[in-house]
RNA sequence: GCGCCCGUAGCUCAGCUGGAUAGAGCACAGGAUUUCUAAUCCUGCGGUCAGAGGUUCGAAUCCUCUCGGGCGCGCCA
């Protein structure tokens, strides 16, 4: 697409003395297919030329001789529109489609991007609410390496803390009353809540917690053993469920790993002059690049803090795969600890510090009905959670019902199971791309259990009923003559096709995956109008040249399907 | 009080680098399968784009203010 507004960009610029850039900025699409494929608006030229926007357009039209990559240029009242010759559409979409890089470019060839993302609490499961940044990251993650970019992914996990004090004590405290804790990730569960409960009843348990902490801080043997056996198997835990996701890490460097680091990060600051003594403790000011609050690197007893492990945790990086940029996938609450932690690596002299970004995405709650009548946040303590693990149970669950009341065949009804994990846990995927990432969730079973509509088993299906044609189809498309595929709902399937590259550096270029899903949504809408009109576009006819033409736009939807489906971490099932 | 974000159809959301009658899905009412998968498609219903000013030939889109909601504002991470 971007090329054909460059090619019409450098027709229109000399008839109208612009430059090519600017032309180019305003070309635009029109709102309805027959008007065209691009538009170049007259309003700005009315007042320098005194004459009236439709009358510039027919004047301007006139001077245009329509060359390829074009069929027509045309004025449609105040506006200059572009027809894409069918040969040139062709070249761009089905010629395109099914070559790897489809969908790919070299736009950050070169380039190393670090995306920090999921970073959950450990000791615990998680929650729904961690599907946000964990899918957000991973699609982030496999569109900037689309585009070219060298991609190194990080968990910054959070693996240190007083709660894994609390494990401990209550780990201890089972031990002693004659019972075997377990240590994986659901008797961490366990452990956590019987924390809760025993120190509800005495308060000292809060400081034997703290204590066992402590111990950990000074390397007792014993507190190092159990808490590297609670992270492995928190670990283990998580990357069941990120199996599933599809979701990897290059990278699993906690808050733990950078303990011995964060010393050394603290005198570097404090050397460049940047401390100074507030309330007892040690801060970065930041009044002058208009933040109130300041950087707290030491607390009054010296230690450092979550500032100075995320500054640490940069440095890092940055000496370690000399980043151009480092997203940081947190949620909106985080906001001004970022602009700190960006604000705090300007003033150390860090010109990469220009290159590090929040991705910020909004709040995750519980909408009425789900605890109660009233919409809630989550609360692992008041038993206000709803386990990601469960939701994708639930949701396997429903997609398997679905399929056993409509399998079509005993392929299908055999694989049962299998299809089913892929629908159920896409059904939730999609859930966190159908809206742009600022805007607050409300969680409800019925959004996240939804196949019907805009919803990834939507595009499974879409998916499922294309590979059915092709195979049905027999056919070789090699050497099929598209040109044939010029009616309007054929051009729509190519036009929208042609817009899934641009899709791609969008998504990339604003941080925005659900780019993708509302993209793959138009097409397959756009693909599914052209394959319910049988009577005009049955796909498989006797006209061989035709049949042929048609199944080679089938597969070009198919691979453009799955390609963005792969994007965003959804399988695409064969059939359904 | 200050800062960031959000406010578009009954509900959930696109559209927001300004342009041609504001688009989808859900819900509701109808309809489509003697031909490629009905988890589909079509038709209808439904909008003071939170409100008020301003900039502009043109504003859902940019600016200002107001209202409503979320989040944050140093020793938890």
């Amino acid at each position: 697409m971007k090329a054909f507004y460059r090619a019409a960009a450098e027709l229109l610029a000399p008839a109208l003395e612009m430059d090519v850039s600017t032309v180019e900025g305003m070309l635009l699409r029109p709102p309805k297919p027959e008007m065209g494929d691009i538009g170049f608006p007259c309003f700005t030229l009315a007042k320098e030329l005194k004459k009236a926007p439709p009358q510039i357009a027919g004047e301007v039209s006139a001077k245009l001789q329509a060359a390829e990559p074009f069929a027509e240029i045309k004025p449609v009242g105040p506006y200059v529109n572009f027809v894409i010759s069918q040969k040139a559409l062709i070249a761009a979409t089905i010629d395109k489609a099914l070559s790897s890089d489809w969908g790919r470019s070299d736009s950050g060839a070169g380039k190393t991007v670090v995306i920090d993302y999921s970073s959950p609490n450990i000791a615990k499961p998680l929650g729904v609410h961690h599907i946000r940044s964990t899918m957000i990251g991973a699609a982030l993650s496999r569109l900037y390496a689309a585009c070219g970019w060298k991609v190194e992914t990080v968990n910054h996990l959070g693996d240190w803390g007083t709660n894994f004090g609390q494990l401990m004590v209550a780990y201890k405290n089972a031990e002693e009353n004659g019972k075997n804790p377990g240590t994986d990730i659901d008797s961490q569960l366990k452990l956590y809540v019987e924390f809760h409960d025993l120190k509800d009843s005495n308060p000292a348990y809060e400081d034997q917690a703290r204590g066992w902490f402590k111990k950990l801080e000074d390397g007792d043997e014993e507190a190092v053993r159990l808490w590297k056996i609670f992270v492995d198997e928190s670990i283990k835990g998580l990357q069941t469920l990120y199996a599933r996701l599809n979701v990897t890490f290059d990278h699993y460097t906690g808050e733990s790993f950078f303990n011995d680091k964060m010393e050394a990060t603290a005198k570097r600051i404090e050397e460049k002059g940047l401390l100074e003594e507030s309330e007892d403790a040690l801060v970065v000011k930041l009044e002058d690049v208009g933040i109130d609050t300041p950087c707290l690197i030491r607390k009054t007893d010296g230690a450092t803090t979550y500032a100075t492990r995320d500054l640490s945790a940069a440095e890092y990086r940055q000496s370690e795969y000399g980043f151009n940029k480092c997203l940081y996938v947190v949620a909106n609450q985080q906001e001004l600890h970022f602009r700190q932690v960006f604000s705090v690596l300007k003033k150390m002299g860090y010109d990469w510090a220009e290159g590090c970004e929040h991705v910020k995405f909004g709040m995750l709650s519980f909408g009425a009905g789900v605890f109660g009548e009233e919409r809630t946040t989550g609360s692992t303590r008041k038993g206000n959670v709803i386990f990601l693990e469960d939701v994708l149970n639930r949701s396997v669950a429903k997609a398997r019902e679905i399929i056993e009341d409509n399998a079509r065949d005993d392929e299908v009804k055999n694989s049962a199971a299998e299809l089913a994990e892929k629908v159920g846990v896409g059904a939730i995927i999609f859930t966190e791309f159908m809206q742009r990432r600022m805007k607050d969730v409300v969680f409800t079973w019925d959004k996240a259990l939804n196949m019907q509509g805009e919803s990834g088993p939507y595009l499974q299906y879409t998916h499922a009923r294309l590979l059915s044609v092709i195979r049905k189809s027999g056919i070789d498309t090699n050497g099929a003559d598209a040109s044939k595929l010029a009616s309007t709902l054929e051009r729509g399937v190519l036009m929208s096709l042609l817009d899934f590259p641009a899709s791609v550096e969008r998504a990339v270029s604003e941080n925005e995956p659900s780019i993708i899903a509302e993209y793959l949504l138009e097409l397959c809408a756009v693909f599914n109008r052209m394959y319910s009109d049988k009577k005009n576009h049955q796909i498989i006819t006797d006209d061989e040249a035709l049949t042929k033409a048609r199944v080679a736009l089938v597969e070009a939807v198919r691979s453009t399907l799955s390609n963005g489906l792969a994007l965003l971490g959804l399988a695409a099932p064969e059939k359904m």
